[in-house]
DNA sequence: GTGTACTGAGCGAACGTTCGCCGACGAACG
DNA sequence: CGTTCGTCGGCGAACGTTCGCTCAGTACAC
């Protein structure tokens, strides 16, 4: 329990403490070999083990990295954790997680406690920020990057190219000739929600099929929530013959939809999901999605943090990661050139 | 940037900064209700966080856990942590969490990392504890609670009842008449693979129903992997009805398996799951599992490690949560009674 | 022999807290 | 009028580092 310290070391050796903090962490310093090496083995003989609190307090930086996530639970997300983690790491980072609900107050738990750690810079996952102008106050006190949208400015972006996603999905459907084509969205408030069904919507002028608001159908990005807006989209419009799900959980309550429905897929009705989620190879059918590079973006968003951390101040940047098609058999028509 | 001190908002009051930090703190203390409003208002006004780096190296006490975790891609691993996470939290602890790969180092690596920024305790998820010494010992160093085994003792388990698992899938099974039940397993040398594998033969054995060690075939938790596992086992013998499969990932390659073969759930064969993730209630057919109470166990986790650490020194002790079936449809028959 | 340079190491200060003991002052008490 | 006590708050020390300056001794050149 006591764990020792450099002054441990330093009695055990006869050298002053600061000189065999010195030889420890290798900072230059002029010793005899003869010296070091005592040094060296002292140490080692009783088990020294760095106090990252004190050197936190003495350098004024923890190497530490906070992540404030919406529900972990969510596999995008702590997709985007791992990567994030596995970069900070690589880099000598520490990471604190904390997980909030979507309460404001408990969003704000989260960040003062990150705060009150000295966490170096704080990446941030949790969506409830894209509308809460007190909680991005909070942020201004540490050097932020954040995979949503931040009101106020001032904060990193880092993400995927959600419009390219609404795009690829629907183009694919609509190269393979339907005109009829849904799209199950999440919470219509989310700005990925916008930007994919921007992208939707980009597609389907290109390839000049009419845009109908009727088959734009929010849900919750939950398998239930899938489930239940491909039941409404298909009562509404049972001319449907393609459904382009925001994420892959929904995709799979479109599945068992269309399967309850008695619509036969690919072939009466395709499906095309979004994240490409391990399992949905094997689905029934197996699911053609839109993959997105969560730990990817989790690993550049720490990359990007630290750069600005070294950087001192500097202004907010931008950065967007590709997505690509992933075709399975839940469309039919094969894989699609051009 | 720079952060106000208690020694900031101490001048500004024109009290010494000790009684700042203990009327800031509630620590019981004479002052005159004044003062004491003056120092609040101060407080405030320069927006004065507390630094919990100095407050850990002065009380000799972080007030953070640490979690070391396998792969957090894992569904169950990742609402493990979002149970523990929260629990911490609750109770005024920060969390740390590090997402080791397999390799003995890079756990190590991790331990170390933990180590070094003191954590008041570690919470340990990461099969490879299982079976490594060396990593065990550096584990002697802080008090930790585990969901794996940990060779050599003095490390305190909690975990769900794995046994009971494998009988209740199995037992559920027997009962609707099976009596050719296979079981596809994780890899062999994991704990809870004996464990369930364990249960299951206990209901067969209740049951009267001879144990063909041709049934139990290993995958790697995977839904390619019992995907692949499901089709060797049906190969083998072609007179399984049932499959009881080890988690529902597998569970969903073994759907797609059975699909591919052309044998349909649950007429011709009967198909049970285990862990109860959100989407297997949308699988087609939706997937008969046993619920695991992933959450629930990261927050018992770290109850128990919270007690004891304020124990100090703690007997090693041993919880199990128990694991209930969910009743679905890909077994067929409907529930079945008592 | 005096100055210069280098080697090897010591040392004080600071980081922001917490903790416990000490002290001044005024009022009430005997 | 000295003592005791309560109120209000000061203060030194410690936690384990890092950082940069100082300093003694020796070797070497001039």
């Amino acid at each position: 329990m006591p764990f020792v310290s450099l002054k441990d070391v330093a009695a055990r050796t006869g050298v002053s403490f600061q000189t065999v903090s010195k030889i420890l962490k290798g900072t230059p310093v002029n010793v005899a070999e003869a010296t070091r090496a005592r040094v060296l083995a002292a140490a080692r003989e009783l088990g020294y083990v760095p106090n990252a609190v004190a050197r936190g307090l003495a350098t004024q930086s923890t190497s530490a990295l906070g992540i404030v996530a919406g529900d972990l639970a969510d596999w995008a997300l702590s997709q985007f954790v791992v990567g994030a983690e596995r970069e900070a790491r690589r880099r000598g980072h520490a990471v604190l997680i904390t997980s909030a609900r979507g309460e404001p107050d408990d969003t704000a738990a989260c960040l003062r406690a990150l705060i009150e750690r000295r966490v170096d810079g704080i990446v941030a996952a949790a969506p409830q920020l894209e509308h809460d102008r007190t909680l991005s106050r909070l942020l201004g006190a540490v050097p932020t990057v954040s995979i949503h949208h931040v009101p106020g400015g001032g904060v990193s972006l880092v993400g995927s190219d959600h419009r390219a996603t609404g795009r690829l999905a629907t183009d694919h459907l609509v190269r393979l000739g339907h005109r009829r084509v849904a799209t199950i969205t999440g919470p219509r408030d989310r700005r990925v929600v916008s930007s994919r069904v921007h992208g939707y919507r980009e597609a389907l002028d290109a390839a000049g099929v009419p845009f109908d608001p009727g088959l734009v159908e929010p849900a919750d990005w939950t398998p239930e929530g899938g489930h239940r807006a491909a039941l409404r989209v298909l009562e509404r419009a049972p001319d449907v013959t393609a459904l382009f799900a925001q994420n892959d959980l929904m995709a799979m309550g479109v599945l068992s939809a269309l399967h309850r429905l008695g619509r036969a897929v690919p072939d009466d009705v395709a499906v095309v999901g979004c994240d490409d989620l391990p399992m949905v190879v094997h689905t029934v059918p197996p699911l053609t999605t839109v993959h997105v590079p969560f730990a990817e973006t989790g690993a550049e968003a720490v990359s990007l943090l630290l750069k600005q951390i070294e950087a001192g101040r500097a202004r907010p940047e931008r950065v967007l990661l590709p997505v690509r098609l992933v075709v399975r058999a839940s469309c039919g028509g094969g894989s699609v050139d051009g």
